[in-house]
RNA sequence: GGCCCCGUGGUCAAGCGGUUAAGACAUCGCCCUUUCACGGCGGAGACAUGGGUUCGAUUCCCGUCGGGGUCACCA
C-alpha cells in the first residue's frame, strides 16, 4: 500500500493534473501584461474595499494589456446568499468596473479559463488534491473538531503556538495502510498540506506594494479539502491562479501574513507564483482608534450607499484612485478633463498603511465632477437617481424639462463652473425655489439683511419693477440698472466706493440687490441673480417681487 | 501572547543622510464678486519617543510607546 493506493481510495474518479494544464493553456498576452482578478464570496454585498480592489485591479490590467476577471468564491455555503452574485456584478458595472473575464450574471460566464465559480470547479481542485495525495503532501486527517479544540486549548495553556503541526499533527503520521482502513471504514475525515516548512527559517518574499517581508516558513499542515469536498481559500487560490493565469494577486492584506503557506503550496503543486500586491485596507475611526470600515456600523461601507446618496460613481472612482496613487491629485489638476483611464497607476507608489476614509474629500471631488456636467447630463443623472430614491424630486425635473435644464443651466459650462452641488441628494434643496408653484405654495420665512424697512423694500423693490427692470436687456445692462437702482435711493454704485467713504451713503449696490434677491427667491444666498431672472422669465420675476413687498 | 506590518500638520500624503519639510482636503484671513459657490493670494498647523551611528538625522540601527493585521473544515 502505497500513496497512490491512497490516492485512488480517496478520490477514485478524477481525472489526471495533465488534463487540466492542457486545458487551460497559458494566456498568449505580450511581456508586461497584468493578468488579475477580483475575487469575492458572493454575498451580494460591495465593500468599498472591494470596490477599491477592483478599480486598481482594472486599471493594472487595463494598462498593461492584459485581463481582469471575476472569480466567485463560494466555497463556504453557509455564507451563500440569494442573487449574491449579480449583486456584485451589477455594482461592478454601476462603477464602471466590469470584468474582462467571468462570471457575467448568476449562471453565466464568459472566458476560456472558467468556470469561474468555485463551487463549479470541485473536481478540478480534487484532481490537483489526489496529486498531492500521491506525492505524499497531502493526507487525510480524521481529528473530530472538538479533538482540535481541546488540542488548541492544551497548546494556549503551554504557551505554544497553536495548530496543527509537528507533534500536534498526529494524522500526518499514520501509516497509509491504517489510513485507508480507516477510509474504508467509513471514517470521517478532511484532506490536509503535509508541510515541508521550518519555522526556523526565514523566506524571503517581495510584495509589489508592501515592499521586502521576511517571514518564518510556514509549517502548519493546513486542511486543502473540507468535509463537504470543498477546497478552502488557500488551496482554490493556488490552484485558480495558476490555471488561470493570474500574474498579479492583488488582495486585501489581512492576507499577507499567509504569503508563506501560499508560496509554499505553489511550489509543491509545481506552479509558478504569482506576483503578490496586498492592499491596505480603508479605515475609519472609532473612538479613538482605527477600523476597518464595517459592513455592520459604517452605511459607507457599502458600495451602494453612494448610489443611495447620489454620489456619482465617478467620483467614488476617483477618490479611491487617489487613495491609491496619491500623486493622482496632482494629474488631475493638470489634466481637468482628461478620462480617469488615461491615469497611469503604480502599484509601488500605494501607501503600505491603511487611509481614514474622508468623506469630506470625496464630495469635494463629486463636486468637481458635477460641476463639469453638462445640464443635460445632470438633468439625465440626477432623474435616474430621483426615480428610485426620491419621486418628489423626479417629478418636479420632470414636469416641464425644457424649464429644467434651463435650471440646471445656471453658471454652467462657463470656464468656471459653480461647484455647489456633491450629491444628487443636495439637488433638491438647491433648485426647489426655481419652481414658481413651490416657490409660492411654500413661502419661505426669511430675514432681510441690511435693509429690513418695509417700505423702504417696497419702494426699491417697486422702482425695479416700473423703472429699471427688462428681461430684454444684456448682463452689462441689467447690471448698470440696479447700480442706478442703488444710486437713487443713495446707496453707492461700487462696494469699493462704499468701503472707501462709508459715512457719504446708506450702503453699496450690494445691499440693494440682496433685498431684490431675497424677494425674488426668498434666499440670501443664490447664483447669479441675472441668470435666474433669465430663466424665470419676466412674468415670475415681477409676480414674485410683487408677492413678497404685498 | 507568537509572528508580521506601520507611525510626517485634523485627514490623505511627497521627501528617504544636509530641504525655508512639497501638494490636496479641511480650517482661518485677504482679494475677486450685487449674495453664495468658484477662483486667486496668504496664514496657522507635522517628522510618536528615548538611545545610538554620523561632521550632520524626518531619513540608517536598537529599545519604548502607539496603531493595524494574522494565528478556523471563513474567505
Amino acid at each position: 500500500m502505497d500513496y497512490k493506493d491512497l490516492a485512488n481510495v480517496i478520490f477514485p474518479d478524477v481525472k489526471d493534473i495533465s488534463y487540466y494544464e492542457e486545458k487551460y493553456p497559458r494566456r498568449n498576452l505580450e511581456e508586461g501584461a497584468i493578468v488579475t482578478r477580483f475575487a469575492p464570496s458572493p454575498t451580494g454585498f460591495v465593500h468599498i474595499g472591494g470596490l477599491y480592489q477592483s478599480v486598481i485591479a482594472k486599471k493594472m490590467a487595463n494598462q498593461t494589456g492584459g485581463i481582469f476577471f471575476l472569480r466567485i468564491e463560494d466555497t463556504d455555503q453557509k455564507r451563500e446568499v440569494e442573487n449574491g452574485v449579480s449583486g456584485i456584478i451589477e455594482a461592478l458595472k454601476e462603477f464602471g468596473m466590469s470584468p474582462d473575464e467571468g462570471m457575467i450574471d448568476e449562471v453565466n460566464e464568459k472566458g476560456n479559463y472558467g468556470p469561474y465559480k468555485q463551487s463549479l470547479r470541485k473536481e478540478i481542485y480534487q484532481a490537483y488534491a489526489k496529486y498531492l495525495i500521491e506525492k505524499g503532501c497531502a493526507y487525510p486527517c480524521f481529528c473530530k473538531s472538538e479533538e482540535l479544540d481541546e488540542m488548541r486549548q492544551k497548546q494556549e495553556a503551554a504557551k505554544e503556538r497553536t495548530g496543527y503541526y509537528g507533534v500536534w499533527s498526529k494524522c500526518r503520521h499514520i501509516p497509509v495502510n491504517e489510513q485507508i482502513e480507516k477510509i474504508k471504514n467509513g471514517e470521517k475525515y478532511i484532506l490536509r498540506f503535509k508541510s515541508q516548512g521550518n519555522p526556523e527559517k526565514k523566506i524571503k518574499h517581495h510584495d509589489v506594494i508592501k515592499g521586502n517581508v521576511d517571514f518564518p516558513e510556514n509549517d502548519q499542515d493546513i486542511v486543502i479539502i473540507k468535509s463537504d469536498g470543498l477546497p478552502t481559500y488557500h488551496f482554490a487560490h493556488a490552484v485558480d491562479d495558476h490555471l488561470m493565469g493570474t500574474t498579479h494577486v492583488i488582495r486585501g492584506d489581512e492576507w499577507l501574513s499567509s504569503v508563506p503557506l501560499h508560496l509554499q503550496l505553489f511550489q509543491t503543486l509545481g506552479f509558478k507564483a504569482p506576483k503578490y500586491a496586498h492592499i491596505a485596507p480603508i479605515m475609519k475611526e472609532d473612538n479613538g482608534a482605527k477600523r476597518k470600515l464595517s459592513k455592520r456600523k459604517d452605511p459607507e461601507a457599502a458600495v451602494s450607499y453612494y448610489a443611495e446618496v447620489g454620489i456619482p460613481e465617478l467620483a467614488v472612482d476617483e477618490y479611491l484612485l487617489n487613495i491609491a496613487n496619491s500623486n493622482f491629485e496632482q494629474w488631475r489638476k493638470q489634466n481637468p478633463d482628461a478620462d480617469m483611464e488615461e491615469f497611469e497607476l503604480q502599484l509601488n507608489k500605494m501607501s503600505v498603511s491603511g487611509a481614514l476614509f474622508d468623506m469630506v474629500k470625496l464630495l469635494d471631488i463629486s463636486k468637481r465632477v458635477i460641476s463639469k456636467y453638462t445640464a443635460t447630463e445632470v438633468y439625465d443623472k440626477a432623474t435616474s437617481w430621483a426615480s428610485k430614491y426620491d419621486e418628489n424630486l423626479k417629478e418636479l425635473l420632470e414636469k416641464d424639462k425644457e424649464y429644467t435644464l434651463q435650471v440646471l443651466g445656471i453658471e454652467r459650462g462657463n470656464q468656471k463652473p459653480r461647484k455647489d452641488i456633491a450629491k444628487w441628494a443636495d439637488l433638491k434643496e438647491n433648485i426647489i425655489y426655481l419652481y414658481d408653484e413651490e416657490f409660492f405654495a411654500n413661502p419661505v420665512s426669511y430675514e432681510f439683511q441690511k435693509i429690513n424697512d418695509k417700505a423702504e423694500i417696497a419702494k426699491i423693490i417697486e422702482t425695479y419693477i416700473t423703472k429699471h427692470f427688462n428681461v430684454e436687456d444684456d448682463k452689462e445692462t441689467w447690471f448698470n440698472k440696479m447700480k442706478d437702482l442703488a444710486e437713487e435711493f443713495g446707496y453707492a454704485r461700487e462696494t469699493k466706493e462704499f468701503k472707501q467713504n462709508p459715512e457719504n451713503y446708506k450702503g453699496h449696490v450690494g445691499d440693494i440687490s440682496t433685498v431684490i434677491r431675497i424677494c425674488l427667491t426668498g434666499r440670501a444666498n443664490t447664483p447669479d441673480m441675472y441668470e435666474i431672472m433669465k430663466v424665470l422669465g419676466k412674468e415670475s420675476v415681477i409676480k414674485r417681487l410683487r408677492y413678497a413687498i404685498k
